[in-house]
DNA sequence: TTGTGATAGTTACAGATGTAACTATCAAGC
DNA sequence: GCTTGATAGTTACATCTGTAACTATCACAA
């Protein structure tokens, strides 16, 4: 019965993740006060270009009612815009305005240089041990691993 | 520019969370129909007994209201019990009942047999790697690590 | 062409969450 | 004894979230 949660691994990671998430979101919502949803859709569609709502939950591991919030909310800012599929009138192309081109390009490098600081207070060994560790851990929880996906569809 | 959703770091340690913790959660919920916060304290006072709200607080990193209803709900199932302090009458120690024990002995084994099906789904060296480079994550992140918290207070 | 089932996306509703304000208690100084 | 400020814990309120139901569209077959 030796159980303690300091040492069960969902509950590490979950305080992991959620610590180290309440940080990187401080940047992104001191500078434009986007939300976490909000924030994911505009960095799915930073590199891609256009995906479709589905694809960018898929991507990004969002419910679909998540996204739709989020992209709306992104659209009444003007940072996201729709384009109906020529083709079947069901789907909508999403892709980042210029001026949500120009959000993304001014958080990136922050959100990039906020992600090294963290690493580089790790040991070089220990970084490399952790982000082979996610490898593997993605791959047993059956997530979709990066190197599998260069395109969104 | 190359900031990908699935190679940062956040999201990564986000999205793995939320898989792990919805496997996990799916056995508490079903068995007992417990919510993610009172598992938690359920968890948490298993192993040490006895424990104030804020002490369950900072041991599971939960908010304090998130603490509050939690016990609440668990005191009205009658498998947690409060006692006041007699010299600080702020303070109300927490215990499991009998049934709270029950619930917890018979919840552990089950958590950690999922827990080490997940590790056995690591090849060995992954699995040293993942815990590893989780340490010095916590550590990176001011997260205090497991072998600096024998006792709670 | 018309019906059946599937899919993309939105929305109503109910439950969960954090912020801020609240109660009650304590400690320290005067 | 009183204030003042801090702390443990609860609660009101606004926000966020997922489930389920909804609209609109499509594919396919009879």
């Amino acid at each position: 019965m030796d159980l303690r949660l300091e040492t069960f691994l969902p509950y590490r990671l979950n305080r992991a993740a959620a610590v180290a998430s309440k940080h990187f979101s401080t940047i992104y919502r001191n500078e434009f006060n986007l939300t976490v949803p909000e924030w994911r859709v505009l960095a799915t569609l930073g590199p891609v270009g256009r995906a479709s709502a589905k694809e960018i939950g898929q991507h990004s591991a969002m419910h679909k009612t998540k996204v739709s919030r989020a992209v709306s909310s992104l659209q009444q800012r003007r940072w996201v815009a729709r384009a109906q599929d020529e083709l079947d009138r069901r789907i909508e192309h999403l892709s980042l305005t210029t001026s949500g081109k120009a959000a993304f390009r001014r958080l990136a490098p922050k959100m990039l240089a906020f992600e090294d600081d963290l690493l580089a207070r790790l040991d070089p060994a220990a970084r490399a041990e952790l982000l082979k560790g996610l490898d593997a851990l993605e791959r047993a929880l059956g997530i979709p691993v990066a190197a599998a996906e260069d395109k969104i569809g």
